[in-house]
DNA sequence: CCTGAACGCTACTATGCTGTAGCGCTACTC
DNA sequence: GAGTAGCGCTACAGCATAGTAGCGTTCAGG
């Protein structure tokens, strides 16, 4: 009965689509990589659009929120840990693809929405502990923080593709950090 | 002798490129949209790639640095007039299919960063002029500096294709320069 | 043993793309 | 008036791709 079949092809493809993007996400190729007949995989999904859209939906991660106390420990151990996944770098091809024909495929664009929002909940909730705490300055938008924080990281390592290693995350997270927080001496309001 | 055709072909080239990308930049599109003959098309680029990364090259556009006096001013008259060019936005997907394609392409990722070099040419000089009026505060590397500003104004209108209104763009611009100037009665070192 | 589900395989249609060959037309230049 | 440069047009080869048809094979379960 060959059970794993259709998780096979779903393997396949995630690899498929982190390697040679959207661009090399092919039916073919990807027949030739899971040794698996191209009827075999029409037969699980109907066009290789959906099978794009479901591979890219599998990606959601949740990634666990830190809680150290601190505004500036917080960014440090998610974005240490983020960026110390070695996968994480090789799926910039993915990303760029996916992002480039997400502005013409609704169903793309609402998995690829689905990915960003789970991506930056961590960085959302380690910002309303700091609101709460006192941290923050008043009167600032989570919505921009979380642009504040995310922005640089992901602009340096996403667009620039440069190399990123951690003298570079703590140098950008302080100055992050000295943006959104009140100097320690000042009293919350 | 129809001296403008090399002119037409690479007018509708650039049109071609921002309106479809890099996955649509096509031999035969661009034929029907500049009613030039593909023959015509190769006898001026030896190639489809050569055309493409002419057409990438010929994007670079060299902004002016406005020197106002203060770092917040400056980036304000810079980012305000880069945003209100209305075919920016247009470029999206255009920048995303770049980028993408240079992950593979050796001339492509050149014409890109150089695209990408004189473009924030002027975040750089206004940065300068910052630490010579002693704006900023000590330690802080340019290159930092700079994918701070630009980071989440990127990230926000490239990455995740929202709007960006100029509510928006002062707050990010609040926040950030907060992060990299000395508060106003701290004397320099 | 028989049936049916799941899969493999080959072949095929149809499309779109790059790049080239060959021929003809026009208009400028000498 | 002859030559020539530039261009248009049709046709083609070659390739990669999406998706389908038809048939054979394997294997589990009754």
């Amino acid at each position: 009965m060959t059970r794993g079949t259709h998780e096979r092809i779903r393997d396949t493809a995630v690899e498929l689509l982190i390697t040679e993007g959207v661009t090399g996400f092919t039916i073919d190729e990807l027949c030739r990589r899971s040794r698996v007949a191209k009827t075999t995989i029409y037969r699980h999904w109907p066009s290789v659009h959906d099978l794009l859209v479901d591979t890219v939906a599998s990606q959601i991660e949740h990634l666990p929120t830190p809680d150290t106390g601190a505004l500036r420990s917080d960014l440090g151990v998610l974005f240490g840990q983020v960026m110390s996944m070695p996968e994480i770098i090789g799926k910039r091809r993915m990303m760029l693809g996916v992002m480039q024909a997400a502005t013409d495929d609704q169903d793309l664009r609402h998995a690829l929405n689905k990915l960003t929002r789970e991506r930056s909940l961590p960085v959302r909730n380690v910002l309303h502990h700091a609101r709460k705490r006192g941290e923050l300055v008043d009167g600032i938008a989570i919505d921009h923080a979380v642009d504040l924080i995310e922005g640089p990281i992901v602009y340096r390592y996403m667009i620039r593709g440069d190399a990123f290693d951690q003298h570079d995350l703590d140098a950008i997270l302080d100055l992050v950090v000295a943006g959104l927080t009140r100097p320690p001496d000042t009293p919350p309001a």
